[in-house]
RNA sequence: GGUCCCAUCGUCUAGUGGCCUAGGGCACCACCCUCUCAAGGUGGAGACACGGGUUCGAACCCCGUUGGGACUACCA
């Protein structure tokens, strides 16, 4: 049997790492056993989608290093691969479910359903639906209609009990009874996510549905309604939810968890892919570093754990500077071009590429490249209050001198400006750190910079002793 | 309330009855290196939620307790 699996992200708001973490998961499912990858769209819901949404999820996964076989933007064998344009398919499973009385008109308004529901409550009753539209007659249902009163369409769940084998939680059972009818389809005549799930996944031949233990429970609506339309449900693999550094599942009330806003700050997106897949999967007990491929390689869904685990940001963070210390200087820049851009400075191409080796080591994230290298790109270096504190503590005419003899050394090199400046430090009676310190802030406007000689040899002799006379 | 899921260092995890005086990564602490900041190196502290079983033997199996979480919608 040829693997399928799928993505099925309802693009409301943000993609999250909670939810790419699951469709990395199912990707990596899906590549690992050589089968193919499905994106779906879940917008049956209308009210809450929006255009930028598609789009954004889209572009995250892409970023991300994620490919799909099957999907909105590139169509497929089984499509359209968005809710919203399946409506068709997801009337005539309702017609067949009707047909088969596996499905009936339930009456009931929201607000019955709301009293009763409190009304169980207060009983000490289980608040399900209460079964009170599901065995009318058909003359009974008839005069309903007739009355013009709206009807939603409720699935007749089976009153034996209901198991799952699931893929990561085991076998998992519902006594008779527990799992009670549920809507289908809306008074308003769309379809629900329970319904529309259920035939996508069998219309496009799904294998294995790899998702959040969020929707553990609506497995076995989902697998009833494809039993019920004459299929074979797929297996299931419900993996635990990914929680903020607080324990309690991501939110929008912790931040920018979304994949763009960890692109806008700087990662890497092998670094990212790295910190998720190590998010509840691991290879062995030693694995730190895990590539697409490795990813794709090791894989295996009996080994994704199934406790919920917190995202942890400090992990990112040093898998990031592991990742931008792997990359080459060229690749390295023109990852920071865009956010030396975006801070408004027009970075001479070569400059940039020769500063790589001096930063390298010294970013998280991108972004940080901004402030290691604005003395480069901008001749706009008012020293901050640290800086200006160090030059104020320089010895009388310290930097005059240094401004002097630096305007007449030969070669202009990294090597012989160290000589120069141990010299010169010496003669001023300051060890290297006293004797640097105050030209790095003069020269680059802070106490902190990639290393002084080399990073004056890049500046330039002009500039670097125009700045030494400004401020001394 | 009911049903279901989950429980190893602060955190991510290894562990599937003896290999565990519980291993690794991040974070933390100390030291080394050092022109600032980093990076790097060495070392250190740090966990099986609790209580009962089962067994010659339990982090691993069973039961209970406690604590988290999900679901219980004409949201997905």
């Amino acid at each position: 049997m040829t693997v399928r699996a799928r993505f099925a992200p309802a693009p409301s708001g943000s993609l999250h790492v909670g939810n790419v973490r699951t469709g990395l998961f199912s990707w990596a499912f899906a590549r690992h056993h050589g089968g193919a990858f499905v994106l779906r769209i879940e917008d049956t819901d209308a009210s809450r989608v929006s255009e930028e949404a598609v789009r954004g999820v889209i572009e995250s996964l892409r970023w991300l290093g994620i490919d799909w076989d099957e999907g909105p933007d590139v169509g497929g064998p089984h499509g359209p691969y968005r809710q919203s344009q399946r409506m068709e398919d997801y009337r005539e499973a309702t017609e067949r479910l009707l047909s088969q009385a596996d499905a009936y008109p339930c009456f009931c308004t929201e607000e019955e359903l709301e009293e009763r529901r409190k009304a169980a409550l207060a009983r000490g009753e289980p608040p399900g639906y209460d079964g009170r539209c599901r065995d009318r007659t058909p003359q009974d249902r008839a005069a309903l209609e007739a009355q013009g009163l709206p009807a939603a369409i409720r699935f007749r769940m089976p009153e034996d009990e209901q198991s799952v084998h699931d893929l990561v939680k085991g076998d998992v059972r519902w006594a008779a009874g527990h799992l009670r009818d549920f809507v289908i389809v809306r008074s308003d005549g769309t379809p629900v996510f329970l319904l529309a799930v259920a035939v996508d996944d069998l219309l496009m031949g799904i294998t294995h549905v790899i998702r959040g233990d969020d929707l553990l429970a609506s497995a076995p609506r989902n697998a009833a309604v494809i039993r019920a339309l004459g299929g074979a449900p797929p297996a299931y693999a419900h993996v635990p939810q990914v929680n903020g550094p607080d324990g309690k599942p991501l939110s929008k009330r912790h931040g920018s968890t979304s994949v763009e806003a960890f692109r806008e700050q700087g990662y890497l997106p092998e670094a990212l892919m790295n910190a998720l897949a190590l998010l509840g999967w691991s290879k062995d007990a030693e694995t730190t570093f895990v590539s697409k491929e490795d990813l794709v390689e090791a894989f295996d869904i009996a080994r994704v754990s199934s406790n919920p685990a917190r995202f942890d940001t400090q992990k990112l963070e040093w898998l990031n500077t592991h990742y931008v210390q792997q990359l080459s200087d060229d690749d390295l820049a023109a990852r920071c071009l865009h956010f030396l851009s975006a801070a408004g400075l027009s970075p001479d191409p070569s400059l940039l590429r020769q500063a790589m080796p001096l930063v390298k080591e010294r970013m998280k994230t991108l972004a940080d490249s901004v402030p290691l290298l604005r003395f480069l790109f901008s001749d706009d270096i008012a020293p901050d209050p640290k800086a200006a504190g160090v030059i104020a503590k320089a010895p009388e005419g310290y930097l005059a001198g240094v401004a002097d003899a630096l305007g007449r050394l030969e070669p202009w090199e990294a090597e012989a400006i160290t000589g120069e400046l141990d010299r010169l430090a010496s003669d001023a009676g300051l060890n290297r750190t006293k004797g640097f310190q105050p030209i790095r802030s003069a020269v680059t406007g802070s106490t902190v910079s990639p290393p002084l000689p080399e990073s004056l040899e890049l500046l330039g002799r002009e500039r670097t002793v125009l700045r030494l006379r400004a401020v001394a």
